[in-house]
DNA sequence: AGCCAGGGTCTAA
DNA sequence: TTAGACCATGGC
């Protein structure tokens, strides 16, 4: 089977590096929340009916109906719209100031994200990973499925996360990438199974692929 | 037309 | 502790 190393090695040759989450730190974790079982394309949507940038303070201070139709195309507003003035609250206890997060050990931020109403696993992690550089392997929807179809037998998050880190360097920028290029890859291909044909890893799928047809 | 998106919470058993 | 209902909207 494909290793971890030789599968991030593909993909950053078919797909190149990796753009990052777009927008500010506060755009980054808003965004993170905004994308919650919601496809990107609704995140886009919801961005470009903001008057202005945004800023923690900007969003805190929105009337919380207001908050809910500017990132209606995303669904579940009403939950969301609380969830992203909770996320502001809690870097106001940083004074608003990166550094001074970034300053905390990992695992005591996270524990305090997961505290937060409206804050999953998956959400702690990006906003560790892509707002705070902490070098955090995200887990989500995308890699689970790609891992399975590679032929993964990891039956719990934790054991696949081991699966995705060995033999990859622990850097923030490289599990950036690397949750990109999954994502990258996730949409254009493991979605559709007729597209498996021309997808570049269809040789490391062919198993279950076989397995799939035989069923 | 129905299915499902880069989840999370709550409740029942 | 785990499965299932529920949350809301839009793209396809």
């Amino acid at each position: 089977m494909l290793t971890s190393k030789g599968l991030y090695d593909r993909l950053l040759a078919t797909y190149g590096p990796s753009e990052g989450w777009p927008g500010n730190r506060v755009t980054m974790m808003a965004t993170a929340v905004m994308v919650q079982n919601t496809a990107w394309t609704a995140v886009v949507r919801a961005m470009e009916r903001f008057p202005q940038e945004l800023t923690a303070q900007y969003l805190l201070a929105l009337p919380i109906e207001e908050l809910m139709d500017y990132i209606r195309p995303c669904g579940f507003m009403r939950r969301k719209a609380e969830t992203i003035q909770t996320v502001m609250a809690w870097y106001g206890r940083y004074d608003f100031d990166a550094a001074q997060v970034e300053a905390v050990p990992q695992e005591r931020l996270r524990q305090e994200l997961l505290a937060l109403k409206g804050i999953g696993e998956e959400t702690a992690d990006v906003i560790l990973l892509y707002a705070f550089h902490k070098p955090v392997f995200v887990l989500d929807a995308y890699t689970r499925r790609l891992l399975s179809r590679l032929g993964g037998t990891a039956q719990t998050d934790a054991e696949r996360r081991v699966w995705f880190t060995a033999g990859v360097p622990e850097a923030d920028k490289v599990y950036a990438d690397y949750h990109w290029l999954l994502l990258e890859h996730g949409k254009r291909y493991c979605k559709k199974r007729p597209l498996c044909e021309e997808c570049p890893l269809r040789e490391a799928c062919a198993q279950k692929i076989q397995e799939e047809k035989s069923s």
